[in-house]
DNA sequence: ATAATGTGCAACTAAATGGTTGCATGTCAA
DNA sequence: TTGACATGCAACCATTTAGTTGCACATTAT
């Protein structure tokens, strides 16, 4: 997994709010994704794309219509692999933060 | 804690280094920082603001020196608040995501 | 068959982004 | 005090990004 194609996808709102979406309810097509959101059709499409290519979103097309599937597995990896080593340093970086405010007096 | 500022920042992946450099060891002055990186000490300025700007980093002027310090707090926040709710659901999800696949044929 | 619905594709635009160069300013050491 | 070092600031540039409009195409329903 490509984790700069993830964090890149995540760093849009627009594109959080449909990640959002379909985690309340995976399985959604794009008219239905679109509703109530401010933007056209199309800019939706393009997100769309870019979180199937960091692999956060499955789509399948059925009939006229495209069902997309919320893949959870790139969010965990980074929760993983990323967050948790910061997380692990976490009170020696807070020590390490304030002795450095300290100094400043 | 704005999200979106955390996420754009953590987007770059310059900016990923210069976290990963400063979770090696915090403290370091911009000069430091600059050392083997291609890029400029301006463009390393800029990503540092950016930084600053999310609460990712924050920084101390000692002389003519500027000291800078990770700060893991908004990291965790995205972990727990944002990422934790994927992953609790994520069996579900990969479950919803399986059935859709199945209904392409 | 025809109309409505759902999606795809291309061209275009404005603004944001990531980077540069050049120069100014402040601080420390000899 | 003079030079070296660390950082700040501004203008500029190319590319990417997020959005638009307009039209085409395929599928379903009447």
């Amino acid at each position: 997994m490509d984790a700069d194609l993830v964090f890149k996808a995540l760093a849009d709102r627009s594109r959080r709010e449909l990640l959002d979406r379909l985690h309340a309810r995976s399985g959604q097509t794009l008219s239905e994704l679109c509703a109530r959101l401010e933007i056209t059709r199309q800019a939706v499409t393009k997100h769309l794309e870019i979180l199937e290519q960091a692999n956060l979103v499955v789509s399948v097309r059925r009939g006229r219509e495209k069902l997309h599937y919320l893949n959870p597995v790139p969010i965990g990896d980074i929760a993983e692999r990323w967050m948790s080593k910061y997380d692990r340093n976490r009170v020696a970086a807070l020590a390490a933060l304030k002795k450095g405010l300290e100094n400043e007096h």
